[in-house]
RNA sequence: GCCCGGGUGGCGGAAUGGCAGACGCGGAGGUCUCAAAAACCUUUACCUUCGGGUGUGUGGGUUCGACUCCCACCCCGGGCACCA
């Protein structure tokens, strides 16, 4: 036999693959309980790197295991294939965005067939395809129709660069955009929102049900929901004097225990009530200059704490609804238009920002929460009416602590959501001017793009009628893939896209020209998968209900926020228009660390990138995939090592000649040297040792890459594999004569069994070349194993003397405590000598543990 | 500031509270060869007066026994953040 050649074996099975339809969902056995294997779809923007081979490869030992394991399992992969990123190279090499697009696809396709993916490629969905996008469109009025759609003025973030706005997920790190990293500009648009808010409640609660996600990425989307719980409290205007208007301003607070430290009321720059009040007084220029101010400073520059605040009185006032003190109107910087109200009241002795304000402005400090075992508390403990108007502190005191200074409230526990805080909200509510509210950070998604590489926004503008959705029957609305945008031509610049007749009135009328974020694709095509060739619905629920929700879904932890939060939420409304039966779409999640070369992320533009193509043409598609499993563990960042896909490459090599051997084929090279491992000369009492060790680590390791794999612990499966293949190699140097050959072929069988998911290629033809067997590795059952066989007759304890090993003893595995005790006692009694033996641990097939 | 991860040989990394360093890389020595490559074998935490001693970021603690559990701290990576 000749030495393993993966570049000849590797497109000949894949070959053999797909005409058999091997990695075809077996829709017909329905009798066999389904598995949902999925990783996230790649985004054609150039050719397959080591990510992807990452990423790909673990979904694929995955499913190749619970394929062996009796599941019928469902393994698709598509493209995201709308976005940027098509439009900016179509503009570089003088293409369309379509073109480049699909080029790319089939050359990804090509490096994932040649990686040996057990995709089941009927079941491809390209999110540019109209076949799929249709049903993007036809979702978007679904939601429309459930009033989760809403076109509407707000400010925005604009991408200067990619000259279109972001939704807030999309705006990144100190304020830039997720792509393309230029700072993002605050612009007031009318654009079009997904109102995720209405799930901003569940989004959160559900994250508790998701046990087999990551305590990170749920961590990370539960801050960026960020729910805080607190009161609105109302605030009436009044004059000068104290004489109240009608005007009312409302504040949210999650502190309303703190309302009587109320020295000064804050609204945001941008406050549509402050150019109104300020307006021909003695106050305008200053507000003006700080409006100004706040307006030119970028979101990076703003959100530094650590900047001096800057503030303008108003020459307003409004009055305490707690205790009807008058209390000045200011405006400053650190106070968000976007979050809350607006308008805030400041307690600076309780929260940091406002007691720097205080102390810049000369405003008053008055205590209302003091911790018991601060030296204030001795002085105001109990004390109702205000007889301290400025803390002796340095600093704000934020947390909990006691009431004082605060009227029939002195005395209550003080705090985040304390029994002070609700004792004041149900004072105030009790007379209409506050009520409990959850504030959630978590804003609607801006889903509109002023893209043309996208999913047309199926709505129509029309002079009498106004907004129009386009009506079902008249789906898809079809992207015209010739635009030019080479030579900047738009949507709007297509007279056969844009102008239409209004579907209400039938009068001239013009199409909406926004696309929808491309992240509106990759929300909902897990759901697809499952029905991916329905032409009248994007999927039936009976089908979408039995494959969902995803058993392992595996990508990148950059998705942490982005995609998978607005999965979750697409699942949930889908849910509620009653198109799918279940609240989550992924069960487990496994997040993938990145591969690194020296530290760095491999990336084109640092040009330390390590193509997959060129290591394939050297080792072969098994030694990558085996490789990028065993050199890390599949959630930490890998760290790229030439030396390492050797090693594995000898390893794959070895394995390889030793299943030969173990059927009696000897492997030569292209020179006829005798490649196997050669008898060492050893007698019948050494083939009887070694026969009872391969069969013992036969079962251990077996166990071992079952349990593994099942934990995602690739790393040591291999590991386990190499140890069997190691004693495999022990064996092997017995004269031919004296092996077991039952015993040789269970052990090949084993080894080829074992790697079928991580090295298929080799699995399959050693299966079926050097094994002979009928039918693919990869529809063999997974082997058994029995944990009573992977144990020896003879253990060697450690015998420790004072925490310390002394001395070794060997027993029969399943000797008594009794017996273990005296073996130990016997081998360490030149240590413990005549010291007094007080205690003895016997941890049996492990150590003696002896205390004197 | 708040919240998550993580710190183990020269390197990647192993260890349900039970012999730290599995497995692999790299190194050293050897077999084969005219030679080299490949393959195979041996060896490889540190110190040592060869008795032994020390070692999993630091300092304490619990335990017969701690990389693992508890407390405090240091460093690295990530998320959120003038969020009221």
């Amino acid at each position: 036999m000749q030495q393993y050649n993966p570049l000849e074996i590797e497109p000949r099975q894949q070959a053999a693959w797909e005409a058999a339809g091997a990695d075809r969902v077996r829709e017909r056995e329905a009798d066999l309980p389904s598995y949902y294997a999925l990783e996230m779809f790649p985004y054609p923007s150039g050719d397959v790197h080591m990510g992807h081979v990452r990423n790909y490869s673990i979904g694929d030992v995955i499913s190749r295991h619970k394929r062996m394991q009796g599941f019928n399992v469902l393994h698709p992969i598509g493209w995201d294939s709308f976005g940027m990123p098509a439009e900016n190279a179509a503009i570089k090499q003088e293409s369309t965005p379509a073109a480049w697009t699909y080029a790319n696809i089939d050359r990804q396709k090509a490096s994932l067939k040649r990686l040996g993916f057990s995709y089941d490629w009927s079941r491809t969905v390209i999110t540019s395809d109209v076949s799929y996008y249709h049903w993007g469109q036809w979702i978007f009025l679904k939601l429309w129709e459930r009033d989760l759609v809403e076109r509407r003025s707000s400010p925005v973030n604009w991408c200067p660069s990619c000259a279109t706005v972001l939704a807030n997920e999309q705006v990144v790190g100190e304020g830039v955009c997720w792509r393309c990293k230029t700072p993002v500009e605050r612009k007031e648009l009318e654009q079009w929102f997904f109102k995720i808010t209405n799930y901003a409640q569940e989004l959160l609660d559900d994250l508790a049900t998701l046990s087999g996600w990551p305590e990170r990425v749920k961590q990370m989307q539960a801050n960026w929901i960020g729910r805080s719980t607190g009161a609105e409290i109302d605030f009436t205007l009044c004059d000068a004097a104290g004489n109240p208007t009608a005007e009312q301003i409302t504040v949210f607070t999650t502190r309303p225990d703190t309302l009587y430290g109320c020295s000064f009321f804050l609204l945001a720059p941008e406050h549509p009530l402050v150019a109104q009040f300020v307006s021909g007084t003695e106050y305008e220029a200053e507000v003006a200059r700080v409006v100004t101010l706040a307006a030119s400073a970028t979101a990076v520059e703003r959100s530094k704490g650590e900047r001096v605040k800057s503030g303008a009185f108003t020459g307003r006032f409004v009055i305490n609804p707690i205790n009807g003190e008058k209390v000045p109107v200011w405006i400053s910087d650190y106070v968000m238009m976007d979050y809350g109200t607006g308008a805030v009241m400041a307690v600076p002795s309780g929260d940091t920002r406002d007691f720097a304000f205080a102390r810049t402005y000369g405003l008053p400090i008055p205590p209302v929460i003091v911790a018991e075992d601060d030296p204030l508390y001795a002085e105001l403990a109990g004390v109702q009416e205000r007889k301290l108007t400025e803390v002796p502190w340095s600093e704000a005191y934020d947390g909990p602590g006691i009431m004082v200074q605060s009227s029939p409230f002195t005395g209550l526990a003080g705090g985040k959501d304390s029994a002070g805080s609700q004792a004041v909200i149900d004072a105030l509510a009790a007379r209409g001017v506050g009520r409990p509210t959850i504030n959630f950070r978590l804003r609607d998604w801006l889903i509109s793009r002023q893209r043309y590489w996208g999913n047309p926004i199926p709505a129509i503008y029309c002079e009498t009628c106004g907004i129009v959705p386009v009506p079902e029957a008249d789906l898809p609305v079809v992207l015209p893939m010739d635009v030019d945008v080479t030579r900047g031509e738009t949507l709007a610049s297509r007279s056969e896209f844009y102008e239409v007749n209004c579907p209400r009135c039938g009068a001239p009328a013009h199409r909406e020209t926004d696309t929808m974020d491309t992240f509106t694709c990759s929300s909902w095509y897990y759901l697809r998968y499952t029905d991916p060739h329905n032409t009248t619905l994007p999927f039936a629920r009976s089908v979408v209900d039995n494959w969902m929700p995803v058993d392992q879904y595996i990508g990148g932890i950059e998705h942490a926020i982005l995609h998978l939060l607005y999965s979750r939420f697409f699942t949930k409304a889908l849910r509620d228009a009653g198109l799918l039966g279940f609240d989550e779409p992924f069960e487990n999640l496994l997040t993938q660390g990145m591969v690194k070369l020296n530290g760095e992320v491999m990336s084109k533009s640092k040009g330390n990138v390590v193509a997959p193509e060129e290591m394939i043409a050297r080792y072969g598609a098994d030694a990558l995939r085996v490789y990028i499993l065993f050199m890390a563990p599949p959630d930490k960042d890998l760290e790229w090592s030439q030396e390492g896909l050797e090693g594995i490459s000898r390893f794959v090599n070895r394995l390889w000649r030793s299943v030969f051997d173990l059927t009696g084929e000897v492997v030569y090279d292209e020179e006829g040297t005798q490649l196997s491992i050669y008898d060492e000369g050893l007698d019948a009492a050494a083939a009887a040792a070694r026969g009872k060790e391969l069969n013992r680590e036969l079962h251990r390791a077996t166990a071992k890459v079952t349990t593994d794999i099942e934990r995602f612990n690739f790393n040591t499966a291999i590991s386990a594999i190499m140890e069997l293949l190691n004693t495999t190699q022990g064996y092997l140097k017995l004269p031919l004569a004296l092996r077991d050959a039952a015993l040789a072929a269970r052990a090949a069988k084993t080894l080829v069994l074992l790697i079928a998911p991580m090295a298929p290629h080799l699995a399959e033809e050693l299966w079926q070349g050097a094994l002979g067997e009928q039918g693919s590795v990869h529809e063999q059952s997974w082997p058994e194993y029995d944990p009573a066989q992977a144990v020896a007759d003879e253990v060697e304890l450690a015998v420790q003397v004072n925490g310390k090993v002394k001395a070794r003893v060997t027993v029969a595995t399943d000797a008594s405590e009794d017996e273990i005790r005296s073996a130990a006692l016997e081998a360490a009694a030149s240590v413990i000598e005549d010291r007094d033996v007080r205690k003895v641990v016997v941890v049996p097939g492990k150590l003696v543990s002896i205390v004197v």
